[in-house]
DNA sequence: GGAGTTTTGGACTAGATGATTCACAACACC
DNA sequence: GGTGTTGTGAATCATCTAGTCCAAAACTCC
């Protein structure tokens, strides 16, 4: 009756593709990877199993198409938290509060897919797939960073690879503990004292940890 | 024949019940919890699935145990690395350097049983367990900083309580990464980089981050 | 050596799970 | 309306899995 030119050729699928895969999402964010049976999946995506099979190839091809749309999707949010125009410190406050908070998001499980589920994923592709998005949430941090010497908020010395890495480290510590159970609100304040960790600058007058440094390079 | 007094009634056990604890942990090492089987853990314990169910109650109970077993291990040897005689500086990179080798240990499956499966189960008793476990952890650091404190190492004013956490943040985050198949060498070197992030003291006068301090105040 | 006790290995059952098949439904095109 | 194409739901099948049962084995005690 209606008349649509782009339509395909014979049944039209009876679910969205895209909110399937967020769907299946939340399956596999609450129940892990090998916790969930292709029944979970059926059920939560209200997708009959041989259209599954059809359309996502079955669970490890599904689970792979999940963990990126759910990846280009934090990303892009992470990115908007530590970009918009405002002061590094700032930035950076904004964007632990994101990972604290998008780990800790009432009705949604707790933690995040990239860090509590997909690292116990035993495959190949799985793995490549983290090790490259992790790699690029740790340059993203670096280029804020960099920003952040240009606008004068930090100095230039300012050991930007490993204080992206160690800010990439915070932050999936807190995703575990939110996953542990621990309170949002604990997690907020802990991200919040840990952008004073990252940015203070340091001083070299202060302090008697003048002990301590010698004692290291005797050692070392 | 052999006259034991301590020996118990019937038929001896064909297997050493700690040696079986340890095998298990292996398999729930590396296979998480959800993806191990009995037969899995019969298979890797040397064990007899009846004695298994008779001995150790179960998956979960046999979990438990080793969680149990494998944390009072861990937590010695961590205490044993961070409270060794020796500067603060150097206990805390001991403490971290133990951290990362244990989670990239040849032959061992990466990452840490306490921070890699345990938080995944969904279990009251484990979730219980690993709260008090981790605050465990976290007072044991927040000791030695205070240890630190009266060896003069850091100033009277550091901020024990947040460190420690943030230290703990780490090492998870570390441990992640290790799961996921970052080189030992990496995470070494990110290790010893962090434990100036942590204990270096902070300068009020140097570095132009009093802007990014100022923006701070007018945003809270 | 015999009785009593505990462990063991194999077998067994009921149920869950992964993946496929097939008849039928819903559409576009002509 | 007829034809071809694609998706759907129900049913199906082989396999895997958890947990238990039982006869035999290995021991202690008497």
């Amino acid at each position: 009756m209606i008349h649509n030119t782009t339509r395909p050729r014979g049944r039209p699928r009876s679910f969205d593709e895209l909110e399937a895969l967020q769907k299946a999402t939340r399956v596999f964010w609450s129940k892990g990877y090998d916790g969930v049976t292709i029944d979970d999946l059926v059920a939560g995506m209200g997708v009959g199993r041989p259209s599954l099979y059809a359309v996502f190839g079955g669970k490890r091809t599904l689970f792979l198409r999940v963990l990126r749309a759910y990846a280009e999707k934090k990303g892009a949010l992470a990115a908007k938290a530590i970009f918009s125009p405002q002061p590094l410190r700032d930035s950076l406050a904004s964007f632990l509060r994101y990972s604290v908070e998008s780990a800790t998001e009432e009705g949604c499980p707790a933690g995040c897919l990239l860090v509590c589920v997909a690292p116990l994923v035993d495959d190949a592709e799985v793995r490549q797939f983290l090790q490259n998005t992790t790699a690029g949430g740790v340059a993203m941090v670096e280029l804020r960073f960099r920003d952040g010497i240009s606008a004068g908020d930090i100095p230039s010395d300012f050991p930007v690879a490993a204080r992206a890495s160690q800010v990439a480290d915070l932050v999936r510590g807190l995703t575990v503990r939110a996953k542990m159970g621990t309170a949002r609100k604990t997690l907020l304040r802990e991200a919040e004292e840990a952008v004073d960790l990252v940015l203070l600058p340091r001083g070299t007058s202060r302090g008697p940890s003048g002990s301590a440094r010698k004692a290291r390079t005797v050692r070392g």
